[in-house]
DNA sequence: GAGCACTGC
């Protein structure tokens, strides 16, 4: 028998199990008392059904054509937040905006829009329930509809990018929140809608930052629209023959107006309440509580250097309590002990599959198997699948996954959670323009819902790998996504939805300042702004298109070069990460399959080379596989492609194809990207043309060998040094040719960061501050 | 000679 590795013992501090919320009190029908309570102005529905008692709902449940197994009733009935559904009814009469706070498995998303539909919020409009993610979207409103014994599509139904199944009768609309903001950008008041619920509102998601704002808005325009149409009417009652009432009523039936309030609710996990509640003028907060099994936390006695090293030491001391504890053996022999890891990214990923691999030969007899299953994004669908095998009796599957696993898939199984703590994050910044990948410290937010990851079936375990006191440290929430992007996409949806200020804005958060200023100086260079700082004609257009600025800059201006066809293909194929997929051993052999599509004309080229060649084989999967294609990857680009044929066609452009002519191609891409464009200078280090920064070429390019004079690249990367991604050679002398306005006549600038235009812009941008 | 976390339209 060989001894355990030697394990560092980590401290059973025992913490406070369960996700605990603090002052508030718990009222026994599972409902928290309303914290703050104000009457606001809009009220409920329609006065006859919002007053209907909540005994008489499950009539409305069997209306429609299929049964509703007596199965699927008693199920929503034992749901945490049915009993909550007198008071929340009631709520969302009184107010016309209510927070939700409540834990993970109380039935909140699939229920509240039933009920809100069996009181009669559907007969004015369609209820909306967005999600952040769109498999969530598509399963719950499956759910709901089986719930409902309707058909999907007809009275419950979901739209999500590629794909909707709505209809005129749908009343229940499951949605992504991205796909509710492109809905604002075609009906600035969202009309069609009578309650507005925003799910998962804690991840503060891009899209549901901007809704906040939007629906704020929308709600107090109807409101004001209401009151003047109420007071118009008044007017019109006393001006009236009070005798002749019959006639009176008629009147005021006629102009009536169609306009009805906006219900919003906010459902989200605890933390935010209160900013949520402040937000929307003191709205009331109430809470359901969860079923969650508890979690026993344990810290670190001190900081881990290096954490990779102390998962591994956790997840086989872990695994070696087994063998010594028979209540840890029982319970684990009965439910399962699957153990979840919280990595950062692929390379530790795989780093510490090698090193649990190479311990498992070494491990005591009596001891379970240990599965080894990674799962990160780009790992291909096929192997993601076998996270969720059942690990076969006497083994234990360890699952080593991103932040993947936090939200976006839920695995069965999970008694134990190692949490590092740690998680990589995208940070766009303004003074350079660039965004950076950086490893940083999760919030407690994070932290929580990470540990209940152990928690969903029965009672588990977190180990976190560091210290309580840094815990304590850390931010209560993540920074939300729109305080650290580039918002200039953000600012083109917006205008097309008529908020011209943006910097007035009354965003839940705002971008910082220097963001909001350097993505309107972009939009302006781009020329999807005039002077005044409004939409141009060219970037209305630009905002259709489900696309960054730059892209969909490039993609109009492709017409005039009769490439329209080649560049739609390659921003397709831009569209997605990981075209390719290489496996850790196989890097020699994937280098050799590269170059069949390899042209010197740059990555994009490369790419459209790799389209032609899947279309010519018909996507075969053979094909994809020897040559380390990504199918699911593949599979989306030609659903984006298509799309964007969809609306190229609805604009009329012509599509048009260059054959071979692919300067162009290139030149095409000038037009979208001419800020993003660097020199090689003698040491064989870039420096770009804006404002000669040190650039390198990204070693995953096709270019990364041959070094072209000038290049123009996609993306802008800083992780160890700067890196372009995408990066394609061009002529200097197309810049001034295909952009005069931002290059003029003078030569290129190579040394200097003046530019000409800045100065115009700083107008600009002082303009729009007012 | 480096290494992209995760979503969404």
């Amino acid at each position: 028998m060989v001894p355990p590795p030697s394990l560092k013992k980590i401290p059973q501090t025992k913490f406070t199990p369960n996700i605990v919320k603090k002052g508030v009190n718990k009222v026994s029908n599972g409902v928290e008392k309303v914290r703050k309570e104000r009457p606001q102005p809009s009220s409920s529905p329609s006065s006859t059904s919002s007053s209907s008692s909540s005994s008489s709902s499950s009539k409305t449940i069997v209306v429609e054509k299929k049964v509703v197994s007596e199965e699927i009733i008693q199920q929503k009935k034992a749901l945490p937040v049915f009993s909550a559904r007198k008071a929340l009814v009631e709520n969302v009469n009184k107010h016309s905006t209510v927070i939700i706070i409540s834990e993970t498995g109380t039935g909140k998303t699939t229920q509240i829009p039933q009920y809100l539909h069996e009181e009669g919020y559907t007969n004015k409009g369609v209820i909306a329930i967005t999600q952040p993610r769109r498999v969530a979207a598509v399963s719950i409103s499956k759910r709901v509809s089986d719930e409902m014994g309707v058909e999907l599509g007809q009275q419950v139904g979901y739209s999500v990018r590629f794909d909707d199944k709505s209809s005129k009768d749908t009343r229940l609309k499951y949605m992504t929140d991205g796909m509710l903001v492109r809905e604002a950008m075609l009906d600035a008041s969202l009309s069609k809608y009578s309650v507005i619920i925003l799910d998962e509102a804690h991840e503060r998601t891009l899209n549901t930052d901007i809704l906040f704002g939007l629906l704020k808005k929308i709600q107090k325009k109807r409101n004001d629209r209401i009151k003047q149409l109420e007071k118009e009417e008044q007017e019109e009652e006393t001006k009236q023959d009070p005798e002749s009432s019959n006639n009176n009523e008629t009147t005021i039936q006629k102009i009536k107006p169609k306009i009805s309030p906006l219900k919003i609710i906010i459902m989200s996990a605890t933390l935010d309440a209160e900013l949520f509640s402040n937000y929307f003028d003191n709205a009331p907060i109430l809470y359901i509580e969860g079923r969650q099994f508890p979690v026993q936390i344990y810290y670190t006695n001190e900081l881990q250097k290096d954490y990779v090293d102390a998962a591994l030491v956790t997840v086989l001391q872990i695994h070696l309590q087994y063998l010594n504890n028979e209540t840890i053996k029982s319970e684990e022999d009965e439910n399962g002990g699957d153990i979840l890891v919280f990595l950062t990214g692929r390379e530790e990923i795989e780093n510490l599959e090698k090193l649990l691999i190479d311990r498992i030969p070494r491990l005591p007899e009596g001891c379970k198997e240990l599965l080894v299953r990674p799962i990160f994004a780009a790992l291909p669908q096929e192997q993601q699948m076998k996270v969720f095998e059942k690990s076969p009796k006497g083994s234990r599957k360890v699952i080593l996954a991103t932040n993947i696993a936090e939200t976006s898939l839920t695995i069965n199984g999970i008694r134990y959670v190692v949490d590092t703590g740690v998680v990589k994050s995208k940070i766009y910044n303004p003074k350079i323009g660039i965004d950076s990948l950086n490893v940083i410290p999760i919030s407690k937010a994070s932290a929580r819902q990470r540990t209940g990851r152990a928690g969903r079936e029965f009672e588990g375990k977190c180990y976190r790998l560091y210290t309580q006191s840094t815990f304590e440290n850390m931010d209560d929430s993540s920074i939300p996504e729109i305080k650290r992007s580039n918002v200039a996409n953000v600012i083109l949806q917006l205008k097309t939805i008529g908020v011209h200020d943006i910097l007035g804005f009354d965003f839940l958060e705002r971008p910082p300042l220097p963001t909001i200023k350097k993505s309107l100086e972009q939009l302006y260079c781009l020329e999807a702004l005039t002077d005044q700082g409004n939409l141009s004609e060219l970037g209305k257009k630009m905002a259709m298109f489900p696309l960054d600025p730059m892209y969909s800059k490039t993609l109009l201006k492709s017409v005039e070069f009769n490439c329209l066809e080649e560049v739609l293909i390659i921003i397709s194929m831009l569209s997605v990460e990981s075209i390719f997929f290489i496996p850790k051993d196989k890097k020699q052999e994937v280098e050799s399959i590269k170059k069949i599509f390899f042209s010197p004309e740059g990555d994009h080229i490369t790419f459209l080379n790799v389209f032609r060649e899947y279309q010519r084989v018909k996507g075969s999967l053979e094909w994809c596989f020897n040559h380390f294609i990504n199918i699911k990857s593949m599979t989306k680009v030609i659903n984006v492609f298509e799309q964007l044929v969809k609306y190229c066609i609805s604009i009329k452009l012509k599509i048009e194809s260059c054959e071979n002519d692919f300067e162009k191609v290139r030149k095409s891409f000038i037009s979208g990207f001419f800020m993003n464009v660097a020199a090689l200078q003698p040491d064989k280090k870039y420096k770009t043309m804006v404002d000669s920064k040190e650039i390198h070429i990204h070693p995953t390019s096709f270019l990364f060998d041959i070094k072209p004079q000038y290049i123009l690249y996609n993306e802008l990367t800083i992780t160890t040094k700067a890196f372009a991604r995408n990066v394609l050679p061009i002529e200097p002398s197309w810049l001034p040719e295909i952009c005069p306005k931002y290059y003029g006549s003078r030569p290129i600038p190579q040394d200097q960061n003046s530019d000409s235009s800045l100065n115009t812009l700083n107008q600009f941008t002082s303009a729009d501050d007012n």
